[in-house]
DNA sequence: TTCGGATGAGACACATTAGTCTCGATTGGT
DNA sequence: ACCAATCGAGACTAATGTGTCTCATCCGAA
């Protein structure tokens, strides 16, 4: 009758509610607890006893997407890679984690911790641009603002067309690369 | 004592409140009505004199939106003008709307007719990339779903980058024009 | 088999929002 | 000055979401 009973275990219960929110308030940011739990084959007072609170919810799934979006880029301080090569490599990683992110676009109500999570991130793209411009793949004249806000934005494109399957997957940090530097690179 | 009361006629206090409602919702898409009746100084009873219910505001927000969208495209039908002055010219005359036109993002729950016409405005973008295209302003080997996705999302870029005060309003079509070709321009 | 911890289902109270209604006040036109 | 239409304020109900609690059940371990 319940076959998923074996895993559904103490501790696989709360991830599997914070994947459940992820994947739910990607598409609609607004949805209902009760919805949340059901996604995750929990209760809804299991749930409650996990988290106190639908903030302590949001929380959670914002550090865990920060968390793993440490994680996968800090696999890319390889030393010696250029800094085009790391911006590639940074495309590549991210865009296919946009289905469990997208929620993020709304800084609306988060925790003080989560949204200093987020800057650190943002610096951290923001010193990507600084190398790009240094080694010269970005224009120096071009505000360092922008081409973080363009960054930022090409991953949530590239996640939203491919999930229409309007592009492939495997092309989208082609793309991604090819639109950004040389619409920013030196003018020729 | 009532200054504005003069010009709060009939017919102003319907668009007052549309007005007000895309102004709040591109912010806050979930705001509560008497949010949007406080904002546009009117009384909550009145907001439901004119409207049925949320989703009739809703749908007449998104309409008006449109309407107001092709009115100001439909001015860029100058004959003669290449695609890169048309784009400009689109890039020009919708980034100023983004303030008010941003929580049409979400796709989420509007008319038929609006998606119609969304789609309408679409159509428009890809007949414009078409051009593009045909006047060697974007590589052939470009997806054109890409091309237009990327035009959307340069506008909502272009405007929150200028809310946010980092970049200059009088900059922001001409970098949008910018990112867009010289990132998708022939190769050099 | 027995026991303890965790779970699911559901009842319940509470808060917020949506929507309706009434009443007194203000406005613009006559 | 008067009248009809509209408006703002507030009371009220219904619907929805949140949070707490109880109880029967299931699982794994002893």
């Amino acid at each position: 009758m319940r076959p998923e009973r074996s895993e559904a275990l103490r501790p696989t219960a709360r991830r599997a509610i914070v994947d459940a929110a992820m994947r739910l308030w990607s598409v609609n940011p607004g949805a209902p607890l009760h919805e949340v739990a059901e996604r995750a084959g929990v209760g809804r007072a299991t749930l409650h006893r996990h988290f106190r609170g639908r903030d302590a919810l949001l929380a959670e799934v914002a550090h865990t997407c920060l968390d793993e979006m440490r994680a996968v880029v800090g696999v890319l301080v390889t030393p010696g890679a250029s800094a085009r090569e790391r911006l590639r490599g940074m495309f590549e990683a991210v865009i296919p984690l946009g289905d469990r992110y997208s929620f993020l676009q709304r800084e609306s109500v988060v925790d003080e911790e989560a949204v200093a999570g987020y800057r650190a991130q943002l610096d951290w793209v923001a010193a990507l641009v600084a190398d790009l411009k240094a080694e010269g793949d970005v224009a120096a004249d071009v505000p360092s603002a922008w081409v973080v806000g363009q960054i930022d934005q090409l991953v949530w494109t590239a996640w939203n067309e491919t999930a229409r399957g309007r592009i492939a997957a495997a092309d989208a940090a082609t793309l991604a690369v090819r639109t950004l530097l040389e619409g920013l690179g030196e003018r020729t």
